[in-house]
DNA sequence: TATATTACCTATTTGTTCTAGGTATGATAA
DNA sequence: TTATCATACCTAGAACAAATAGGTAATATA
């Protein structure tokens, strides 16, 4: 039933994530929105896959959080870290790369 | 110690395999130098990889195996069935969206 | 008062890639 | 002859990330 591995997805929130959070701190909840918005609506993560990305980049230092009560509201906004900023530019490479060979092998001649 | 699941790698080698079988049917230890060469050495998938995943497709009925005897080799050729066909464009609309979602995120301006 | 929204969380399932082996045959080199 | 390399197939298990499907609690709104 549960369709938990589609095809292309490996790698994609972390990169989204990544991304966003390098412009500009950015709480959880605020992300599920904020993913959609920048990959204009072809990514729909759930709050479930969202945590446990944070968390997961947090713990390898790729990410630091910061508790904030903000409007009665208690959040907690993350930023990039160094470490983060390099493992970003590591992954983007990895797109190129892996886009770079799946394009070649669509676009060669039928036949 | 083991790298098992990189980066923007899921579905990549159903993906491959798919698209050359879909030009003409081939063995698997064919298959493994013929993606190297169609994705313009982007990917390098080791046996341990190909064979799973053909059995895979296999059982899926979306290729059909058959063997053969050539110049004293036993071999086992793969083609793509209707479904398989089906599947094959399924797949690549998929990475149509999500390359489309990734580039969306990562042209984005920075800020 | 009841419902919706905000905001966080995690246990479990799923399934795919990858590693690291292994077997057997035929061709080539020493 | 013997040893090595290339061909050609195979599988068990590890690793691991995404997705599902829940849950809690506070605030805002109907």
């Amino acid at each position: 039933m549960a369709k938990t591995n589609p095809p292309f997805m490996s790698g994609v929130p972390e990169l989204l994530i990544l991304r966003l959070l390098g412009r500009q701190e950015m709480y959880g909840y605020e992300l599920v929105r904020a993913v959609r918005v920048i990959s204009n609506d072809a990514f729909d993560l759930a709050e479930g896959v969202v945590y446990p990305v944070l968390h997961g980049l947090e713990k390898k230092k790729f990410l630091k959080a910061k508790r904030k009560s903000i409007a009665g509201r208690n959040r907690v906004y993350y930023t990039v870290t160094v470490k983060g900023k390099k493992r970003m530019s590591e992954l983007s490479g990895e797109w190129e790369r892996v886009k770079g060979g799946i394009d070649s092998a669509l676009g060669e001649q039928h036949g």
